[in-house]
RNA sequence: GGGCCUGUAGCUCAGCCAGGUAGAGCAGUCGGCUCUUAACCGACGGGUCAUGGGUUCGAAUCCCACCAGGCCCGCCA
């Protein structure tokens, strides 16, 4: 890898080093983790790889991020011949920590700080709890991403007791460990405490305990509730003090080492991790080795994606971009994309940046399909290899391709219930070539329609913004929706409407200005005729009516 | 105190993670199409790729330094 330079043919402009895989960044991180199996002398029958989804709010698109990402590894190392498996693991035996907003008011969420999620109603009302709900959001997001994965949660876990030989190991060995997580991090507590979290039996919270002591040969623990501070908020402790045991399930590990447990019992060999966690991984890392006897997964550490607040949106959802909404703007591949594209780097995303994303992918399309040129090849040569995984090894051919801000300007206007027909007729009188019985164009035309009308607005937007009219453009008005109705085509309309201005002395323009403020609320628009024609004589004409009777 | 990200055309940004002649959208100018407008189509983009060094035949891209903005950690999980 570092020697490129003696590879590369001077002179001739185009490196020489072979591909590994299909040249992406996924297919480098599988090609190294890979070579350090190798190194560590592991067998490679099966390598896993593993993403955290975690259940304390309503899932955005960056909680996606992972576990679509850990996918692309998933298929990366199959490339390159290593059968591998991806888990998705919700971390459900969290307490929860602040309470989120834009949360149903049902239930004073207040009282349920620092108590598992898994434990908590649901207050949406339709799961067996919050975290469930939660984690139902995120599956639904990856099941219509279409991503393999096999979902996991840390509250079964712990009930299935798979951890039990791990956490006898970490917690014979607490005071070491304690030592080192002062040294790593600074953070004194373990030095005192054991690093596992009881379930306060008294008040069901878990994250306010404090585990004392440790009985290997009975499995029990002794601990007190005695509070804690999260996020700057102290949570008083109810005091109880008593035993639990490691096999009840009724407790979790802190995160100091909790990963490297889970990484263990679960044979993990890849994870990524947000720059956030930076040091809860270095802490889990040394676990996982010197502890537990693991060598800890190979790992690529992320930014964050950043919600820039969608501009329409901001005031009536919050700045929250989920998945659900993306999907109702775009299709998977394109958040698929998204994440796969690049790595490195923060990004901020909105709901703005879905157009540029579904064209990409078309670009991406016709490349692959050699439709487009790319120069040099081997940049050709990687971007079909992103394609390949956007499509999850199965590229396809999805014809025709329109701009998508033009389908969603055409489509936002376009009548409630012929909206197909009136983009594809639009298409076409433009130069496009596309049938209405076309599958991609109806799924296309749908989507743009819906991010137009909640972007740009639609043509149902009107309200107070009717028109002050003038006695002769009223009259005109009346007499135009009266005439329409008997017109026998959108040229018909488009020349009645100039003819009723000249014969109200009325300036085409002025007229045009008013009719399209009464019809969509704004100054200007599609050419009316046609537009007229489409959405119906007989509406327009009386919703002219209604404007002028005012 | 430690770590990371960003800085590219008037604006928003892509390209950088595997170096090979500076890109897109919007805005602007001109033209085309349309019996209004918008859309659409065509033409027009000399920006020291923040700055200074280095590596290289070749650097927006790699390395070092530096400036500016932002984020994360330094509570807790």
């Amino acid at each position: 890898m570092t020697q490129a330079k003696y590879t590369k043919n001077r002179g001739s402009g185009v490196p020489q080093r072979a591909l590994i895989g299909k040249g992406t960044w996924m297919d480098k991180v599988a090609y190294q983790v890979i070579e350090r199996e190798k190194k560590l002398g592991r067998n490679l029958d099966l390598v896993r790889v593993e993403s955290g989804l975690g259940a304390s709010g309503i899932p955005h698109i960056g909680n996606l991020s992972d576990t679509i990402r850990a996918y692309g590894i998933q298929m990366a190392l199959e490339v390159q011949g290593v059968e591998s498996e991806h888990v998705a693991y919700i971390d459900d035996m969290d307490g929860l920590r602040k309470v989120p907003q834009g949360l149903p008011q049902g239930i004073n969420l207040e009282q349920y700080i620092a108590h598992p999620v898994s434990r908590i109603p649901d207050p949406f009302g339709c799961h067996r709890n919050y975290g469930d709900h939660m984690g139902a959001l995120l599956r639904d997001g990856m099941d219509r991403v279409g991503i393999k994965y096999s979902y996991q949660s840390a509250s079964e876990n712990y009930k299935r007791g798979i951890f039990v030989p791990y956490m006898r190991t970490i917690l014979s060995r607490s005071e070491e460990i304690g030592k080192k997580i002062k040294e790593i991090t600074g953070q004194e507590k373990y030095e005192e405490a054991l690093p596992y979290f009881p379930i306060c039996k008294n008040c069901g919270r878990v994250y306010t305990t404090q585990a004392m002591s440790f009985e290997r040969s009975t499995d029990s623990i002794h601990y007190r509730c005695v509070g804690t501070t999260l996020r700057g908020k102290f949570s008083e402790g109810c005091g109880y003090e008593g035993d639990t045991k490691l096999t009840s399930g009724e407790g979790k590990l802190s995160w100091k080492v909790e990963f490297a447990t889970r990484w263990a019992a679960l044979d993990i060999r890849y994870e990524a991790y947000g720059k956030e966690l930076t040091t809860s991984v270095k802490v889990n890392d040394w676990v996982s080795d010197l502890i537990l006897g693991f060598p800890h997964p190979y790992h690529i550490k992320y930014e964050l994606f950043l919600d820039k607040a969608g501009k329409k949106f901001s005031k009536s959802e919050g700045a929250l971009l989920t998945p659900q909404t993306w999907f109702r703007y775009a299709n998977g591949s394109s958040l698929v994309l998204l994440m796969f594209k690049r790595i490195v780097g923060t990004r901020a995303i909105s709901i703005d940046d879905i157009p540029k994303y579904m064209d990409e992918l078309d670009w991406l399309e016709d490349v692959y399909f050699g439709r487009i040129n790319v120069e040099p090849k081997e940049k050709a040569q990687r971007l079909k290899g992103l394609y390949e995984y956007v499509t999850f090894m199965n590229p396809v051919s999805r014809q025709p391709h329109i701009p998508y801000r033009l389908l969603a300007d055409l489509a936002r206007l376009a009548p409630e219930n012929k909206s197909v027909e009136y983009v594809v007729r639009r298409l076409n009188a433009t130069g496009y070539n596309v049938s209405e019985s076309s599958p991609v164009i109806k799924e296309r035309v749908q989507l743009a329609r819906n991010w137009g009308i909640d972007t740009l607005g639609g043509h149902e937007t009107e309200g107070k913004t009717s028109p002050v009219l003038t006695e002769k453009t009223r009259a005109a008005i009346a007499e135009l929706a009266t005439r329409i109705q008997s017109a026998s085509g959108a040229d018909e309309i488009q020349s009645l409407i100039f003819e009723e201005a000249k014969l109200n002395g009325i300036q085409p323009s002025e007229f045009f200005r008013d009719l399209y403020r009464i019809l969509l609320s704004q100054e200007r628009g599609p050419k009316l005729g046609p537009y007229i024609y489409d959405v119906g004589v007989a509406r327009v004409a009386k919703k002219l009516l209604s404007a002028v009777s005012e």
